[in-house]
DNA sequence: TTTTTTTATGCACACGATTGCGGTAACGAT
DNA sequence: ATCGTTACCGCAATCGTGTGCATAAAAAAA
């Protein structure tokens, strides 16, 4: 059987006093002698009483939590954020509940919801690819509730999105790319309804134009999944069907830049000799494959720390939303390693 | 503003029936006419209440939520059991609240104070390297409260265990090496205060006895960080300090794994051909890396499953934690990849 | 000594939901 | 007319904590 937590009730029996005299004497209120207090404390301690935050958290309407609504755990840049939003939320007192969608829009209300009926004090959302409507948001946000998106952000008013600058990264992958001589460069697109696939492929765009060299559509693919697999079965169709050959791959992440990679060693083409890759995300394994990868690296745990430096701002009310800046958006690198540097 | 949850007593007041009548109502209770229960129903909907999860807790000094403690997020491994540990909670109805030591043994207990004022139904973890002494834990299973560890598990009464089988995996890892015609085998050892350092450690020195190889004390070096970056070092030294030279490496874990290839790399040698390596719970990385990893798989993801459902039972009564067996072992299983085998 | 001020503490209620116990009305049986 | 039964429902306490207000005792001022 569990042993009972003492409360503030054993305090103030054992003292023979009240207990609302115990709660003013261990929050140092004024009007309680220094006799008494000393006391509480004394007894509080000997009978390790720990405030019951479930209590205080029906008082007070607040929990000192706060939901963390996210595609998926096992995911090199999600987990850098989750490491994020832990690590401030940790420093400044708050517990982080965490639920995974699986990219299903179902789980994603299902999740909300039983976090609503935990008095969670705000979100930090990443949502699902089924999404497209925010109807689920946008009445949350309508009656003040403080949500931050990150990442993944949809458009919304009265939202605050903590991006990156997905158009810059891929811009310099593509202009370093092409710097490095290659011309035929393929994008390996993310999915197109996603806003960060858009970015980066607008940045793709646009260093092309930028240096003159022509958008060529056939160059252009959607990679839904993102998998290694994938990529390599669409980089090794592309390599042989198209002439002349491509001869750079800009991939919307590493997984697929990876499957480009291997695509093109089985294909005969050596990286970075014959062919230049740029992933995106800057994986933790860019650095010890062989070649090593560049990438364009976006500071996962940044991302997790300023959003949750912001909701919790929010929270506290040391921010407004509505005067605030609605969007933060942190800087990419580019990675420079030797899959894209002609030697 | 927040806009107001409805509550109970919204219900009561709009129907001018008593709070207590609504609660029942709304279970479906005997005692109360169907005429009733149908419009608290309807009542509950149109003001779209939702049960306030933080009373509940209070008034059955329960809270629905599982605490998570991980050395750190960031970690393929332990991101596969986090997965594994939501999935099965968010089936349950259970929430997840999360947190990572860093390895620091003051967060692990500070962290263990604050679930524990928030009226945790039970943990979950994996300890942090720090900790030696588990005074912390002991007193919480002593309480009745339940404990369920894994990965990293203490040798103390009471806990229960979900662990994988890190000795037979071990083994397999090695014998596999030995039998690919290698016979001067490296082991870059974790952290020997940790079990299953030991484990595998026991299962590479077993294989070599078995197998009549000699074990040489000085092919047994302990990685303390598990970086790519010190076992590069590291068996960079042995490549040349050791004579005859190590033709094998099986390392704790995958980076550390990777680290040694890319050691054999610079000083000449080619994997497989000249060096064999076996890595240790085939991250995401072993498939796609050239030459693809070997590794030994630990399920993360059945980890995580089973030490919730486990926990769960205990929370829900439904087992008896002095009567089950307290290990729940695992198997891992070794994959044969590029990087062992000799062509 | 009386009045005022200061100091220290307790009472009672609130937060939202649950539940044991008791109450009331209606109805049938005696 | 009285009693018993049944069907419905409300009162009030409870979980642990915080806080406005009242109050008693002590100290200070008059």
């Amino acid at each position: 059987m569990r042993l009972e937590q003492a409360t503030i009730k054993d305090i103030a029996r054992e003292l023979q006093v009240s207990s609302s005299t115990v709660s003013r004497a261990l929050k140092d209120y004024p009007g309680i002698s220094d006799e008494t207090k000393r006391k509480v404390k004394e007894m509080a301690e000997k009978l390790n009483y720990r405030p019951n935050a479930i209590a205080l958290s029906l008082r007070k309407s607040r929990s000192f939590t706060i939901g963390v609504i996210i595609p998926e755990v096992v995911h090199f840049f999600f987990s850098t954020v989750i490491s994020g939003i832990e690590e401030v939320a940790f420093s400044r007192g708050y517990n982080v509940i965490l639920t995974q969608t699986n990219e299903k829009l179902a789980r994603e209300k299902s999740s909300i919801d039983t976090m609503l009926s935990n008095q969670i004090d705000g979100f930090l959302v990443s949502y699902s690819k089924e999404t497209t409507d925010f109807q689920h948001f946008t009445k949350l946000l309508n009656q003040g509730y403080p949500i931050v998106f990150f990442d993944r952000v949809p458009e919304i008013s009265g939202a605050i999105h903590v991006i990156v600058n997905d158009y810059a990264g891929a811009y310099a992958a593509t202009k370093h790319l092409i710097q490095q001589g290659f011309s035929r460069i393929v994008h390996l697109a993310g999915p197109s309804n996603l806003k960060i696939s858009q970015e980066r492929t607008r940045g793709y765009k646009d260093a092309l134009r930028e240096f003159g060299i022509p958008f060529l559509p056939e160059l252009l693919v959607e990679c839904t999944q993102g998998s290694d697999e994938e990529a390599h079965k669409i980089a090794a169709q592309l390599l042989k069907s198209i002439s002349p050959r491509p001869d750079a791959f800009f991939a919307n992440n590493d997984m697929a830049a990876m499957g480009a990679i291997q695509a093109c060693k089985s294909a005969g083409f050596a990286v970075p000799q014959d062919i230049g890759v740029v992933g995106f995300s800057n994986w933790q394994f860019c650095s010890i494959v062989d070649p090593s990868l560049s990438s364009v690296a976006q500071n996962g745990f940044r991302i997790g720390s300023t959003a949750t430096e912001i909701l919790l701002d929010w929270i506290e009310k040391k921010i407004n939303p509505d005067t605030i800046e609605p969007s933060v958006v942190l800087e990419t690198e580019l990675l420079v390693r030797k899959s894209s540097v002609r030697t």
